[in-house]
DNA sequence: ATCAACTTACAATCAAGTAAGTAACTTCGC
DNA sequence: GCGAAGTTACTTACTTGATTGTAAGTTGAT
């Protein structure tokens, strides 16, 4: 463990070497996840040799979570600027952040690669993707909150399904474009997604499961 | 044609072997990825040398595809039993799987993992992914084709985005369980998000996001 | 005796991390 | 403002250890 008393970290042309670093780490630990790839295929991408790149960032571990942590900055400082809209208008900023996706194939990847390995045995990115779903699931169930409000409606259960929901579809709906993006449409598919689960929460309607027997009966159901 | 050459694959314990070999093998890609994992692992948890794996597979990739072949098999057998449910039973059937998925983290996580890992660069279990859930989606929109044939609805492009969204939903809340099984229900949530899109479909409402001047009008400096 | 199911032994890479050196740039005493 | 001293940003070279795959030999069943 290095002593991390440090000046702060000065030079511009530095900054910069690392931003360079961390870019070319997104894009390959997003083409061959953080397993697959290697600090050799960073350095290339960047001119300089492997060495090289432990010098900035000590390990390779500690190079995904830095990986991680600036993407998440840099999305952050872009898209919300200072503050998360609430109510009604974070869904629809949930919406245009799936239509900004489908032309930002390689972040989107990299999220999706790096999210689903992170669920594997001491992954060092594990905690990042824990902590970034717990924030995201409150911010979106806040935002349920006060649209509910606005309407005298209060369901904490299904608050909470549809926020892990809206999450959810996202992701899912990225990992099945990116395996064949001529068969899912992105944007509206989430679009669609999200407007089904919102209204759902407004304006629930009775199962469309749990009616009729058809042709096939089952022993017991579970409604809401 | 057909090559039947003495016993291809006859001996009982041979195929007994192979099989613990696939289990073995779904445990340690679930657990660590397929990068990630290694055969000496595999090895190790059914008692030989990873070169004896090699002899029955032949090679790590071949392995992966047959893993997941197998698995594939038996989840259809156990399930299914000989005809996938149609129509309003196949929803009901999606719903039921993710109760039992949630006593089967191992299997779950293996699926989670594999699928995310196989948007990667030349990834063995690409195609697999690929065709598969190109089926599942088909068998969930014939679903919606009948259940809005018997209502005289219409709406292919509807449909197209609920069948993706569905998939899209289960896949991505077993990633989020997977990370914090204390913070997701993922039966409870699995059934209530495929209730909103289901009843999306049959009876469309107006998009709640649509209309305008909610509480909190943004500014207009919104980026697109 | 033959063949399948292994094992041991080895080959060939390849990866992360360390150590030590070097050139350039900063800092600072004066 | 200038040279020494230290620091930074690397490189080269190496260590350590793992990993897939191959080849050849061994054993037990048919």
């Amino acid at each position: 463990m290095t002593a991390q008393r440090r000046q702060p970290r000065s030079r511009p042309e530095t900054l910069a070497r690392r931003r360079d670093i961390l870019d070319a780490a997104v894009e390959i630990f997003g083409s061959k996840g953080f397993a697959g790839g290697t600090l050799q295929e960073i350095a290339d991408q960047v001119g300089m040799t492997h060495a090289g790149i432990l010098h900035h960032f000590g390990s390779k571990d500690q190079l995904l979570i830095e990986v991680l942590q600036h993407r998440d900055e840099t999305d952050v400082a872009d898209l919300e600027e200072q503050h998360i809209p609430d109510g009604m208008p974070l869904f629809r900023h949930l919406v245009r952040t799936a239509f900004v996706n489908e032309h930002r194939a390689g972040i989107v990847q990299a999220y999706a690669v790096l999210s689903a390995e992170s669920v594997t045995d001491d992954h060092p990115g594990r905690a990042f993707f824990e902590k970034r779903y717990r924030t995201l699931r409150s911010e979106v169930a806040h935002a349920f909150e006060v649209v509910c409000a606005e309407r005298g409606i209060t369901a904490p259960d299904t608050i909470a399904d549809a926020s892990t929901s809206i999450l959810a579809v996202m992701d899912g709906l990225q990992v099945q474009w990116l395996l064949d993006p001529t068969a899912v449409e992105l944007a509206r598919a989430s679009e669609f997604a999200i407007e089904a689960i919102v209204s759902a929460v407004l304006s629930p309607t009775p199962s469309p499961l749990a009616d009729g027997a058809d042709e096939q009966a089952q022993p017991s159901r579970s409604t809401v």
